[in-house]
DNA sequence: ATCACTACTAGACGATCGGTCTACACTCTG
DNA sequence: CAGAGTGTAGACCGATCGTCTAGTAGTGAT
């Protein structure tokens, strides 16, 4: 944790990383200011300095922020007790690709919006950023194993195939953010049922 | 042209163009001032302004500037004489490969870098990273062609495989830039070589 | 020699940056 | 009630942001 639990349960903290993720995750880091992102969460500029010692301690809060709740969410999908593991890993796809082409701010991944951009600018954001997609790439490649007990798949390498996908995910979502259109993650999804129907 | 050709050969441009690639594809677009710029550039402050009309206008320049010398070595590769269309992807993409896992400054891909911080800050350079990143796939496409012709490949959908290939590669390039390893672009290399082989 | 003109630059501008500080209003605890 | 602890409030700091005006230096024509 970056943050003592009691802080973390007040509600302005709460309001800056929400405000902090909406703005981020659509303008980036650097080009957000402190004052702008107070106004947004509806918190005085006195405040951000009692939750976080720094703008950058700021941005490894949100990072860990937005990926406990993806773990949240990834795990609740693949814990499901009703789908075989290759319609999970379907399902999982479909998810992204709803996220990442909706019109709002709301779940676009911070993955494809900061990793170049903080790449050089922290090393703790880019260290958070990395454990993230390796720890999903892991995930993806355990629930490719399972399919392959199950019976639903067949693929012979079930982690270099997981982080093919992986990146091939990203750089379609990078596509779309350039192009605004939903078709390099449609492509992807349609070279992912592919993949995964081919051993 | 972005700026009148009589400007462009003017020395005191091309430093600030190119001190600008060199910080930019480094540091992304918003983290770079301008005087950081000049006192880089070695030019003075006050000319900023003689030669862009603004910081987004010279971040078009700059983008063009570098399509245009991208745009010259593809050409180069492409026209070679001596290789079949399947061997000058496959040295397309082993460039690619060594440019974006150097050390160094040099050579970085702009689309990887500011594709994602760029998409929502300006919309000129959007669309201009937008049309390069399309031309390209377009020649990629037109490479492939000239593979089936030259029976150095058997593809069945040019424009389908080039693009898959293009966006698996800025994928690999950003998990690169994360990873500070050459790992996902070898990886991207090795099922690029999978995919020229199979039909 | 003078003038008009272009090419270029120094340095100041107001705004905003991330960050610090002090004052103060609320609890709790004793 | 006193005092400690928690959190709010925003003025304020020096630095830096992108921008712009006033002007110098040099050239060429008259």
């Amino acid at each position: 944790m970056t943050t003592p639990a009691a802080k973390a349960n007040n509600e302005n903290y709460q309001r800056i990383l929400s405000a902090g993720y909406t703005l981020i995750s659509r303008k980036g880091f650097s080009a957000v200011g402190l004052a702008e992102l107070l106004v947004h969460a509806g918190v005085p500029k006195g405040s951000f300095y009692y939750y976080f010692k720094s703008k950058e301690q700021f941005g490894e809060a949100l990072v860990d922020h937005y990926f406990d709740d993806y773990q949240q969410r990834v795990k609740q999908l693949f814990n499901a007790p009703d789908l075989n593991a290759k319609d999970k890993l379907l399902r999982y796809w479909q998810e992204w690709l709803r996220r990442e082409s909706a019109e709002g701010d709301c779940g676009k991944c911070l993955v494809v919006k900061l990793g170049a951009e903080v790449a050089e600018l922290s090393e703790p954001i880019r260290l958070r950023l990395k454990a993230a997609s390796e720890k999903t790439v892991q995930q993806l490649a355990d629930m490719i194993e399972r399919g392959n007990r199950d019976g639903s798949l067949t693929i012979t390498d079930p982690t270099q195939c997981a982080a093919q996908l992986y990146q091939m995910w990203l750089g379609a979502s990078l596509l779309t953010k350039l192009q605004q259109s939903a078709q390099p993650l449609q492509r992807a999804y349609h070279s992912t049922e592919i993949i995964l129907n081919t051993p």
